[in-house]
Parts: C-alpha cells; structure tokens; sequence
DNA sequence: TCAAAAGTGTTACGAATACACCCATGC
DNA sequence: GCATGGGTGTATTCGTAACACTTTTGA
C-alpha cells in the first residue's frame, strides 16, 4: 500500500509455536521447553522460535523443533497450522505475531535442550501447569483440534508407526478423546474405510506381551474419512 | 530471542486477506477490489491490508473490510481464520505474512471502493480470473473450508438474515456444495438437531412470489452439529 | 385450474450399537 | 488352565435415501 518502502511499517516480529503431541505409554505428552531468557525465563514453553527472512512458516517450525529439542529428520512427523495469533501484548517485549502448529509424532524419541531452550522434555498433557506467554490456550486448541480431526480425516495414523495393529489405533482415539470405544465396531468402521488403512500380508505382531499376535496394517492413501468416525456424544458436551 | 531489540530481525510486514462469500440470486459471490497500485494494478485482488501496530488479525480485518469495500457495522459478518500464508516471494515487494480470513455474511449490501482499492465489487464465484498475488489459493481454501464446515457445524445461518426459511437454508447447502439435496429429508435432518435452528412463532413468508408461504426459523445457539450434515458422496471426489 | 413452493408420510436400506462368542499366545 | 489381547458373528436400533402425496399461495 505505502510503496517499496519495507520500514514504512511498524515492524512485526514473526514467530512460529509447536505443539508437538505423542502417546508415550497410552498417555498423550506434548513436547515442552524450559525457557532460558526472559520473559518468563526458567517457565515451560512450546518449542518455537522467530522466522527468519528466507524460510516460510512451516520451514521455521521445523528448523525450531531441531534446534530446540533435537527432533530432526523426524520420519513420519506431521505438521498442520493451526492459527495465528496476533493480540497485541501478548508478548511483553515487541510486538510479536505468531504462527502456531500442531505436530503429531508416532514415537517419542529423547529429546534435549538446544538454542534458547535450556532443556526439552515430553510431559504428559494436562499436567504442565500454567506456561508462558499464551501458550496454554495454544496447547488446548491443538488438542481440541485434534480431537476434531480424528472425526473425520486420517490423522490418528499420524500418531502409529509406520506398521501399526488396530489395537493401537484404536488407543489413538481412546487417548485424545478420553473415550471408551468398542472393539469390534471400530474395527469394522476402520476397514470398511476404504484407503484408511491398508494390511500388510503375512505379518503379525505381539502387542501387551501376551495374548494373540495382532494383524499389522499401514496407512493407506485417503486423508478424509467419509462416513467419519463420530466420537461417542457425552453429555455435557454441546451437540 | 535475541532480546529486546526490534530491528534485531528482517522486519516481516504483516497482512490480512479477506475471501468475504455470500450468496446473490441463488450463487455464491465473492467480494474482490481492483488493484489501484503496483504491483498487480489493475488486478482483482482480495480485500486486505497492513496490520497496524496497535490491533489484532481479526481488528484489522473488519478495518479492512470496512475501509476499502464500505462493509462496516454489518451485522451477522461471520469472520473466521483460514489460515497464513508465508512463502517467501508471494509478494514481489518484500517479505509480507498474511493472515487470511473467511468472512460470511448473509446479504449483499452494495460497496464501494476506498483506500487502496480502485473499486470492489461483487463477483460470482468461479468467473473472476487469476487474481493478484497467491489469492487465487486463498479463495480456493476459503471455499474448501466452507464447504467442508457446513458439514459439521451450524455456519450455514452465517448465509442467512436473523430470520429465514428452511427453503433458504437449504438453498446455502446446495449452493456451496453444488449438489442438490432432498427437500424432506433436509427439513428433518435439520430440526432433529436440537439448536441449529429455532422456529420464530406465528410468522411465515413468501419466498418466490408464488407458492405456500414459509415458516421463518431463527439461528439456534448450537455451533456444531452432531450427528454431521454429510454431502453426498459424488464419485470422483476421494473417500 | 395450474404451477410453484412448503410441508407430511412411508418404506427400504444401511450404518452404528451392544453384545456374545471364539482364537492364539505367555505364564 | 487362565488371563490377556485379537478377531468374528449377530440382533436391534437408528439415521438416511427415495419417493409419493397433501397444502397453500399467485397467476
């Protein structure tokens, strides 16, 4: 509007915030930061950092999550945007909008501190106290979203390996939506799905250690689930 | 976080775009301004503009609308974040972020140029040639979303006035999705869902000039609808 | 009387639910 | 054997689709 002139503006600062979500031992963790500076120094955190000027949004999420925690090169790493925020204040220091991502990983590999990260660690949802900046609010629409999502697109195989049983896709959704489901329906709904997951022949897999080797399955090529996958409508929430 | 130093970093310049849709004689209208300055002029383009360094994304964008179409005060403007677009090189006169915003609103008052826009004006859906900038894509993805949120919650009355008929609300459904529905099964279907609409005692009004005139319904408080709307599934769209 | 739009009824099909039941493995 | 987790079968219930039919208006 104003020309060619790139200081006629106020700056912006940009930033990108993840939050990055795994089940570790039937729980769902997010990915947290110690934060080493002020604001808020010695505060959790989600992992994230300032753009910088030759990378898009989703590039910089990816870099930060290297640098901070160390997850790099992350085989089957999803990374979905999830929305800006950009209410003034809310960072003390500048003005600062941010771009925030919801990440799925379907393992948790040790992670460590790096950059401006004094350390990094998997913490299980829910459990994290108030962190910085307007990060818990951040750290609640991911989940809600989340949870949406499974409804009706493919996502919860974000959270499997890349060979997984039924079983464990099933305690995907049982996880994020704190839900009971029932077996055999599930799997029914799941493999009348077509392109929702695919088998892969002959293979089968001990799962808890005991009981019958589970059917392993792949991810297969649709993103959408239609019909979806409703989850089970509890009282109390809004229909 | 190198601290407090604002020009520490390239200054990103941060916008916001509009994809603003309503629905004229039975077609879905997008609200697109003529370019009055390089680059692009000239072009259509999506209404937008800088953020200013007091103001959120959502601020910003109702000042846009109402600074450069004459679109303000309107009542029942649903306004909604789509997404932001990042890429280096999306605007060839330095690096600008841009927050994107679905706007809905149910009539169509006439507008009027401002500011930056040469003029603005409403154009049906699908006729107005590649855009400026990566706005094509935006309006793609401003769509899309619509289109996959009718499913699954109650922003269809976002097309509506405060009062409206079932016949209207249907018509927002078949337009958006181009498909068309079945008359009784849609009316059941809506008011089985308890909150999506609530009917406005004692009134009814003609629609077409011709034919029994209809009971008015008003917006209910639900904002999701559970179980979905679904669209029929058209062969040749993925499953 | 006709066309157009709203509204009601009915039947058939399919999906989701809630179970009971069988299978394979480790201990 | 028995506990544990995987897998199958089935009856019932509910939502949807398809379509016929009635009602109320303007022309």
């Amino acid at each position: 509007m104003d020309g060619y002139d790139k200081y006629a503006h106020e700056p912006f600062a940009v930033t990108v915030d993840l939050a990055v979500l795994t089940l570790r031992d039937g729980a769902l963790h997010v990915l947290l930061v110690e934060r080493g500076q002020e604001p808020y120094a010695g505060h959790r955190a989600l992992p994230g950092g300032f753009l910088q000027p030759d990378e898009s949004a989703e590039t910089a999420a990816r870099r930060e999550l290297a640098e901070e925690t160390g997850l790099s090169d992350v085989s089957g790493l999803h990374l979905e945007q999830l929305r800006t925020y950009s209410e003034p204040g809310r960072d003390p220091r500048m003005r600062v909008v941010s771009v925030a991502f919801a990440a799925l990983l379907p393992h948790a590999p040790e992670v460590h501190g790096g950059g401006d990260a004094a350390r990094a660690d998997w913490v299980p949802y829910g459990t994290a106290g108030p962190l910085a900046f307007d990060h818990d609010r951040i750290l609640t629409d991911a989940h809600d979203r989340v949870g949406a999502k499974l409804e009706y697109t493919c996502l919860a195989t974000a959270f499997c390996p890349p060979e997984f049983t039924l079983g464990e896709l099933q305690r995907v959704y049982e996880t994020v939506w704190g839900t009971e489901l029932d077996r055999p329906n599930f799997r029914r709904k799941v493999l009348a799905t077509p392109g929702f997951v695919e088998p892969v022949p002959g293979t089968a897999r001990l799962t808890g250690g005991r009981g019958k080797p589970a059917a392993l399955y792949r991810a297969g090529t649709a993103t959408t689930l239609h019909p979806p996958l409703l989850r089970p409508p509890r009282e109390g929430r809004p229909t």
